[in-house]
DNA sequence: ACTCCAATACTTTAGC
DNA sequence: GCTAAAGTATTGGAGT
C-alpha cells in the first residue's frame, strides 16, 4: 500500500503511521471543540430568551417543527389523530 | 416590563414582539446549521479514516478518553478503588 | 454511627463492611436485570405492533400524551399556537 | 384481511380494531408502570446506601463497570492499546 | 428494507 | 430556586 498504512495489525509502528493517527485525533478534537462552542451559543440564546419571558420548551418545539418536512408532518398528524379518535381522546 | 414584552400572556400581539420571536428562532436555526455542518465534518473524518484502515470504534474511544481524563479521573479513582478492593475486583 | 459503617474513609475494611457493600451492589444488579427484562418486553410489544401494521412512532406519541397532565398539555398547546400564529405557521 | 387489520389507512374503524389498539396501549402502559416501580426501587437502594455513608457516584460506577466488563473488554482492548501506544497515552 | 448503535434531546435529580 | 449533572428516551445514520 503506497500512501499510508494504518496503525494496525502486524505492521511495524512507523513514525509516519503514528503521526497520521495523531493528526486524525487532533482534527476531530478541534472539530468537537467548535461544535461545543456552537452548542453553548444555542444554549445561551435559549437562556436569554427565557429571561425575556419566552417559553423555552415551546421555542424548541417551533424549531423542531420548522425542520420537518410539511408533508411528512401532515401524514404523521393524520395517523395520530386516527389513533386518538379510536381511543376516544378526541 | 420595560424593554419589550414577549409574545405571551394577554398582551396584544405587536409587530415588535413578532419580530423579536422571529429573530430568536432564526438565530437558533443559523446556529444549528453551523453545528450540523461541523457534525458532518466529523463524520467525514471518521469515514475517511475508516477508508484508510482505521477502526472507527477505537478512534471514538480514544477521543472520548482524552476528553474525560483531565476532568474527573483522580477524584473518583480513590473511592472507587476502595470499593473495588472490597469487592475483589482488584 | 450505630449500625455499621461503610467502606469508606479511614475505617478498617472489615469483613462486615465488605459484605454489606457486596449486598448493595447485588441488589441493584438484580433490580436492573428486572428492569431490563421489562424494557425488552416493551420493545417487543412495539415490534409486534409494527408487524401488525401499526405506526410505532404514533403509538409512542399516544403513550406519552396519555401520561401528561391534561391541563399542562392544554396550556403548552396554547403557548405553542400563539408562537406559531406570530410566525405565520398557522 | 384475515387476522386483524390495524386502525389504519382507508379501513373502516371497526370496533375490533379499536379494541386491539387499546389493548396495545394498555399493555405498554402496564409494562411502563412496572418499569417505573423498579426504577424507584433502585433509587431507594441508592438513597438508603447514601444514608449509610456510601458514595453513590462510586456505587453507580461499580455497577456500570461490572456490566460492561464481560461484554466488550477483551475485544476492543487490543486495538485500543495499539492506538494509545502510538499516541503516547500508555 | 431492517437492525443496530451512536448522538441528541428531554427529564429528573442532586447540590449550591 | 437555579444551575449543573445523570439517567432515560427518541432520533438519525451506518452496516447488513
Amino acid at each position: 500500500m503506497a500512501t499510508t498504512a494504518a496503525v494496525r495489525d502486524d505492521e511495524p509502528a512507523t513514525k509516519f503511521a503514528k503521526d497520521q493517527l495523531k493528526s486524525i485525533i487532533e482534527r476531530i478534537e478541534r472539530l468537537e471543540e467548535e461544535k461545543k462552542a456552537i452548542s453553548d451559543d444555542i444554549r445561551d440564546v435559549y437562556a436569554e430568551s427565557k429571561g425575556n419571558g419566552y417559553d423555552v420548551k415551546a421555542l424548541r418545539t417551533i424549531v423542531r417543527m420548522r425542520k420537518q418536512d410539511p408533508n411528512e408532518r401532515a401524514e404523521a398528524e393524520t395517523i395520530l389523530e386516527t389513533y386518538m379518535q379510536a381511543l376516544g381522546m378526541l
